[in-house]
RNA sequence: GCCCUCGUAGUUCAAUGGAUAGAACAGCACACUCCUAACGUGCUAAUGUAGGUUCGAUUCCUACCGAGGGCACCA
């Protein structure tokens, strides 16, 4: 295997370099640049030649003639070259080799044992019960369900969760919302106790044919809009929830039914996509576990409470943050102390190693906090917990600004229609291509359009800002997975084609042009994929597919792969090994393959 | 004021401190009797500014400019 002949180098060069008196070592191992360079590099030799008073070049002729002298099995040629980088060119018995290991390790390949036997917790997505999830969130799920995947495909058991903020003023503006303006008759009462015992008089989502979070959204909308136009309203909004925490019968009622319809549409939107939580934490069932935490804190002499009755806890000196409050001076708690509860609960829960939350960006001071404070409270050690920060989700005006999505100027975009609008222009091409509107062209045209966007989304780094563009998204062309999802279609189909064969002994032309360029870059998946994996991000496997489905058109356009000749073997093992590594590559992406476009 | 993130072709995005900064879209020029043209080939075009560290900087450091976010009783 690639990996063992790469171990292998790397321990040579290890032995070498400390027999030159390097201490401890680095060895990197990268692709080399460019095909001239050979398939793999080394530049330990500039990194080490200074410090040991020695002129690189010459340094890097010794590794290399050492390396050679090896005689590793399935190194080929090894070459020191001008600034002092040592390249690899690999035997083409081993990079014929490899394209076989690639067709039987199959669906596995890729995978590794970096995190094998750990524990992992990973929050994400967490969508306001209030709100329909939008582009922003549709960003952070599919980020969050990447690290899921890559972490498992890394050998650790991890359990995917979300939170639901499902109490406050925010709920309380959405059940205000619905009893003022879903009333099927506007002389009815806004008023809780009549509508417990007339419910009927109430619109339902599909009575409005509603996908029921739209629906809720529009209860908040109208609710937050009432609030903060009318005092009066606002005082009922406030009562609502006093009235919510001393567990009045109806006002439970109504905020159950709300959620209902919130929770029914964010699920169905996550079904379409795909992504899954094993478990969901209710802020309601935990939120007032915080305090004793607050008690705890201020026994072990860790928080301070304040003359006004407020608790803090001094972040400054030890951890570099600012001082925070964890307990408000009116007894009650904050985010920040139902998050410690939260964390420790989820610790004892899952007994996990590492916990993970992908929240955005406004929040990095806030998780630093929480991360500080669990472990002044012995929780967890802060290196137990990362915060997975993300970009933004901005919109592209026509004049080239990026704007911020406002539920006020109704510029939100959901989810839900991104995908719909890309599918509608999908159907649209199977139309033009006259191959008919039936049930089965529907649900690809459906996989293609969640191809299409996740792949859109998780192409670039998670850290950057994203200036939507709503042309661009439906845009099927160019950069987009839909020409990786072509070109896995394009494998499928030669081998459908072919049927069974046998892979023969001849690699045509291992040595160069297309055939050699596409050999080289199945090399390069599985460090792809450790890249991601140390990086939390798959960007990198959408980025490494890309090049890899350009690299395969490429060659399929100068080829014949079915020309009934000696090789033909090889390519079509050739063949097999490119769709199964694209067909991981999606999976880690959370994208299904369709044998047919 | 302080802290964090970001700044790469006209546009949207890549590039563990490495070799000639890669794609795509748009534009221009090709290519279709052949395994799916949702494809392929070629051309034009970029590291915000000024310093520093380094054999070597888009990447690290400093200052400045620009965009976004945050800074104790909001979530």
């Amino acid at each position: 295997m690639i990996r063992d002949i790469l171990q292998q180098i790397r321990n040579e060069v290890e032995n070498w370099l400390l027999s030159q008196s390097v201490v401890s070592p680095d060895v990197v191992l990268e692709r080399a640049a460019s095909p001239e360079f050979g398939e793999f590099s080394i530049n330990s030799a500039m990194r080490y030649a200074k410090k040991l008073g020695r002129n690189p070049l010459e340094f890097a002729d010794e590794l290399a003639s050492f390396l050679q002298d090896k005689a590793i099995d399935g190194l080929g040629r090894v070459e020191s070259v001008k600034p002092g980088f040592v390249n690899f060119y690999l035997s083409s018995v081993a990079k014929r080799q490899h394209v076989e290991d690639i067709i039987e390790v199959g669906s596995a390949f890729g995978s590794n044992k970096l995190h094998q036997g750990e524990k992992w917790v990973v929050e994400h997505t967490s969508p306001n019960p209030n709100k329909a999830m939008h582009i922003g969130h549709l960003r952070i799920n599919l980020i969050g369900m990447g690290i899921v995947r890559l972490m498992k495909a890394s050998g650790a058991e991890v359990v995917s969760d979300g939170l639901y903020n499902d109490r406050g003023i925010s709920i309380a503006k959405v059940m205000y919302g619905y009893l003022a303006h879903s009333k099927k008759d506007s002389e009815i009462p806004t008023d809780v106790t009549y509508w417990s015992k007339h419910k009927d008089q109430w619109f339902t989502p599909a009575e409005k044919e509603m996908k029921p979070d739209h629906f809720v959204s529009e209860c908040y909308v109208w609710g937050e809009k009432d609030f903060s136009s009318d005092h009066e309203i606002e005082k009922t909004v406030r009562k609502m929830v006093v009235d919510w925490e001393s567990n009045h019968e109806e006002t439970w009622q109504l905020w159950k039914l709300v959620l209902q319809y919130a929770y029914e549409g964010n699920e169905r939107v996550l079904r379409r996509l795909g992504s899954h939580w094993d478990k969901i934490w209710y802020e309601h069932e935990h939120y007032q576990g915080g305090k004793q935490y607050v008690e705890e804190g201020l026994n072990k002499g860790v928080f301070k409470r304040l003359e006004d009755g407020a608790v803090i806890t001094k972040l400054e000196d030890k951890y570099g943050l600012t001082d925070t409050v964890v307990l408000k001076n009116d007894g009650t708690s904050l985010y920040l102390t139902q998050d410690i509860a939260l964390t420790d609960l989820k610790k004892k829960t899952y007994g996990a190693d590492k916990l993970i939350w992908v929240v955005g960006p406004e929040q990095t001071l806030h998780m630093k906090q929480l991360f500080s404070v669990c472990e002044q409270l012995g929780i967890g050690k802060v290196s137990d917990f990362t915060h997975v920060s993300y970009g933004n989700v901005g919109l592209k005006s026509a004049e080239g600004r990026v704007a911020k999505m406002s539920s006020r100027d109704g510029t939100v975009i959901l989810a839900d229609n991104v995908i719909d609008e890309v599918k509608g222009t999908i159907i649209n091409r199977f139309l033009k291509e006259g191959r008919g509107e039936n049930s089965s062209s529907g649900d690809l045209a459906e996989k293609l359009a969640l191809t299409a966007v996740k792949f859109g989304f998780l192409k670039m780094d998670k850290m950057q800002n994203i200036a939507f563009d709503v042309e661009q998204s439906v845009d099927v062309h160019g950069d987009s997975g839909l020409y990786v999802m072509y070109s896995y279609v394009r494998t499928q189909s030669i081998l459908r084609k072919a049927g069974a064969y046998g892979a023969g002994q001849t690699a045509a032309n291992s040595e160069s042009g297309a055939e050699a360029q596409l050999l080289r870059s199945l090399l390069y998946y599985e460090s792809v994929v450790v890249k991601s994996v140390e990086e939390l991000s798959v960007h990198h496997i959408a980025q490494y597919l890309l090049e890899l489905s350009s690299e395969f058109n490429a060659w399929y356009a100068k080829e014949t792969i079915l020309d009934g000749s000696e090789a033909q073997g090889f390519k079509l093992a050739l063949v097999e090994a490119v769709g199964i590594i694209i067909q991981n590559g999606l999976n880690l992406l959370g994208i299904e393959t369709v044998d047919e476009m």
